[in-house]
DNA sequence: CTTGACCTTCCAGTCAGTGGAAGGCCTATG
DNA sequence: CATAGGCCTTCCACTGACTGGAAGGTCAAG
């Protein structure tokens, strides 16, 4: 099977594939003409990280989870704890872009967004703490 | 004001604001011997993009913000767009990655975490869809 | 035989900084 | 007066995870 094929199979570009070789994630055979071949296993390894990216793992930890989930030896607590680690990160994202969203959400609120220049956003912005 | 004490008044470090100069958000005047000069107005505007930044604006929409917060005659409509804009992406960010989290919870707590190899995180994270 | 859809590599750019090297300036102390 | 150390300067490279595009090779259909 060819980049193309393989692409759309796992949900990737074929950009991103190219890349995830390069960066020693997958390793494709290549054939006589050069063109990247990929067999069964290459696309079910790609699909595996497709999936762990949209759930926001780094390639870093994608290597990591990758490299478990080929290894039928590993425990069950390593892929737990990243899996821990990372989620605790998304809830802190998540509190960090809430905080901005309740700010944001007043301040939206109380500027009338009309063609007058009075702006509690920009007041908001523009203040000073006090010395 | 050298560029070590507009830090500190800003709430910025010295790298960033060197950085916004190459960028154009701040012209802060030479000395003598050419450092940087910061008077009340470059600070006020580092503050400004502080500020800013912290709630997330791109350095694009701190500069329209910047303009438009030096501009009197500026209609707060302008404002109020870019803010809402930005909270509108911010809310959907936060969608996103509240799903990631409502994922990655189950698959954490359906994972046992001891020495067996068995995951449902790896499991998952592996499933082809069905052909 | 040509067209167009593939494929290849390589280079550059994204965003918002950050780290570090090499060197100049300024003040205080011995 | 020398020197130490704490500022400051510029410039270059790197980050993460791709993405866009150029230049060119390959393949199947008509």
């Amino acid at each position: 099977m060819n980049i193309g094929q393989a692409a759309a199979q796992a949900g990737l570009p074929a950009k991103t594939i190219r890349y995830y070789e390069d960066i020693g994630l997958v390793k494709p055979a290549r054939d006589a003409n050069g063109y990247r071949t990929f067999v069964a296993n290459d696309i079910h390894k790609l699909t595996f990280l497709a999936h762990a990216r949209a759930l926001g793992f780094s390639i870093d930890d994608c290597r990591d989870l990758l490299a478990l989930w080929e290894n039928t030896e590993r425990a069950s607590a390593d892929v737990h704890r990243i899996a821990q680690d990372h989620l605790q990160q998304i809830e802190a994202k998540i509190a960090d872009l809430g905080r901005m969203r309740d700010t944001l959400k007043t301040l939206v609120r109380d500027c009338a967004g009309d063609d007058r220049p009075d702006c509690p956003i920009l007041n908001t912005l523009g203040d000073q703490p006090s010395p």
